[in-house]
DNA sequence: CACATATATAAGTATATGCTTATATAATAA
DNA sequence: TTATTATATAAGCATATACTTATATATGTG
């Protein structure tokens, strides 16, 4: 793993939303509109951490109908593992 | 450890040249001016990222004469030994 | 003392970040 | 088709970040 990729990593993580977001994730696949209710920051401002951790290779999502359900990415680098590790359920 | 913390940590070493510094330390205690020969920035850019490192209890330091010395504090967070095992050495 | 060296702090600035509101897109239902 | 719902994208803006140069501080030397 470069550093390059790694600072990318770590910038995706160094944030109280998206560090909540993925502890969200923790308990399972979850749609942004359950997100939104649970994070105070409206739609739009959601949609754009998540594709934060998207592009980071953090998280992955499928679309079902309208819905459209994130999760966790399974196999993570030691450190966003480590990351996740700390996160509350 | 609460995910402010955490967050203070992420966001201390979420940059490059922080990363490259704490990378420079892992081969032992490094005065300033060293660190300044090793990355491009300036010596008050070094200065102002060592203080962040410091900040976020990731790097110490002690004064000799006029050098002061920079290291990597032994007892981290798991999260934040990690990413230094991550680091070339 | 004056001067040199190492480091820190201050001030200014360009860019990045993270929200907001408005709007676009996609899928579904009536 | 029109309307509704879920999500994404665009544009704008306030704040944060990370440099730079200039200057302050601290220590050591002649």
């Amino acid at each position: 793993m470069d550093i390059q990729f790694l600072e990318k990593q770590l910038k995706a993580v160094s944030d109280v939303n998206r560090l909540t977001l993925l502890s969200c994730l923790k308990s399972g696949e979850t749609c942004v509109c359950d997100l939104v209710d649970v994070i105070g920051i409206s739609q739009p401002a959601v949609s754009q951490q998540l594709k934060k951790l998207e592009e980071a290779g953090i998280v992955t999502a499928r679309k079902v109908g309208t819905w459209k359900h994130y999760r966790i990415v399974e196999q993570q680098s030691p450190v966003i593992q480590a990351i996740i590790d700390q996160l509350p359920n």
